[in-house]
DNA sequence: TAGATTGTTAATCGATTAACAATC
DNA sequence: TAGATTGTTAATCGATTAACAATC
């Protein structure tokens, strides 16, 4: 059990966001940023900056600020991007295959090692180079391939039994797509995706506006 | 302007969740629900329960609890999913068509309108009974209907473009989900869907745990 | 009426912001 | 050295939780 002080899920959930702005600048080819610059980009404190990154460490330099390389990288690596996941997609409909071209996995270090369907008209297809299984087959491409995440892309009924499933075959994290707070006796880490959620945040945002006109 | 007090946006964001259990209440035939109750169905607290609902009003009666069907509603009403708001997805690409497959919106109150695609491969396909349009018609399509949201699921580069070129026709909600914090210069509401920053919330939570093994 | 549970105020807790000494 | 900017402590702010009088 590690001592260090807990972090709060508040200055994680920031980390992919620092991480994305980092990446901007370097490709911009800015070599550093005082968290005052940064601040007036993201549009918050320098002082939440600081604060954020002193959880993990001192990154930077007094009077000169950060080395934006140095920093994205010291990020990506709290992040784990240079840990591998594997990953499988349970459900190849147009969210499993929307997932499945997300290029952008690969280079955060998500690995996609198979994609299950149960429908006969799935089953057999290629999405991004990868050939649609049966789910019936999970069970012995489990003990061939170690799997870290598996993708919940199934409908709504379907969700609880399958997330049930690839717990017991070992799975240890679950990215959940259906609008439901998927809970399972495992202990297994469970990010929800709650699409409608967002978007009826849009709507109350929106309804407020138009109240106020 | 209204003089109503503030409601923060960590309130908010918490109301789809409550209609979410509501809705599963009703569908178990249970007709009311003490704050206590569904805190321990929630895992949060009951006095967050009670205070996050009287932001908008006294749903609850003492001794009795609350009526889950009038709450349900209620929150539905704040929620403004008996408010209409038109959609238009852009993009017909795999996440373009998931979200216009995405029954739940329709009950929400988000009415599909069009898609929009530049592609000739996609333009003329169907998808859930609506064709796709080629982006070029956007202009005179937006003349006769009235659009509120576009949900913006193109490729990286063409995203600011876009919500530029939608912001100008009149749209007042963007749902963005490419990996960036969108802004442009109009007066129009955007959330943004960042699913590489959820996936790698889970991948720091699985390296964590795998840490403290 | 007695019991239950809300609505609401007050207390606590945690997160954000401000300030500044340390130091590059 | 002087100027800039961090790392870090202290102050503030806001959100969550506890407590309880009101009341069904």
């Amino acid at each position: 059990m590690s001592l260090d002080k807990k972090i709060s899920v508040a200055v994680i959930k920031r980390l992919p966001r620092y991480y994305r702005y980092l990446s901007d600048l370097l490709k911009l080819g800015i070599k550093r940023i005082s968290s005052k610059e940064l601040s007036i980009r993201m549009g918050i404190t320098a002082s939440q900056i600081r604060q954020d990154l002193n959880c993990f460490g001192g990154f930077g330099q007094q009077g000169y600020g950060y080395n934006v390389e140095f920093l994205y990288n010291e990020i990506g690596n709290i992040l784990g991007v240079n840990d591998n996941f594997n990953f499988i997609i349970i459900g190849a409909g147009n969210m499993g295959r929307a997932l499945a071209n997300y290029s952008n996995f690969d280079k955060r270090g998500f690995i996609l090692k198979g994609i299950f369907d149960i429908s006969p008209n799935l089953v057999g297809q290629t999405i991004n180079n990868i050939e649609v299984l049966p789910l019936s087959s999970l069970d012995s491409f489990s003990k061939n391939n170690k799997i870290d995440i598996a993708m919940l892309c199934v409908p709504y009924e379907q969700t609880p039994i399958v997330a049930d499933k690839v717990a017991r075959l070992g799975v240890k994290g679950l990215w959940n797509f259906s609008p439901m707070d998927l809970k399972i006796p495992y202990d297994v880490i469970i990010e929800n995706v709650h699409l409608s959620d967002s978007l009826m945040v849009l709507g109350y945002k929106l309804t407020e506006k138009l109240k106020n006109l």
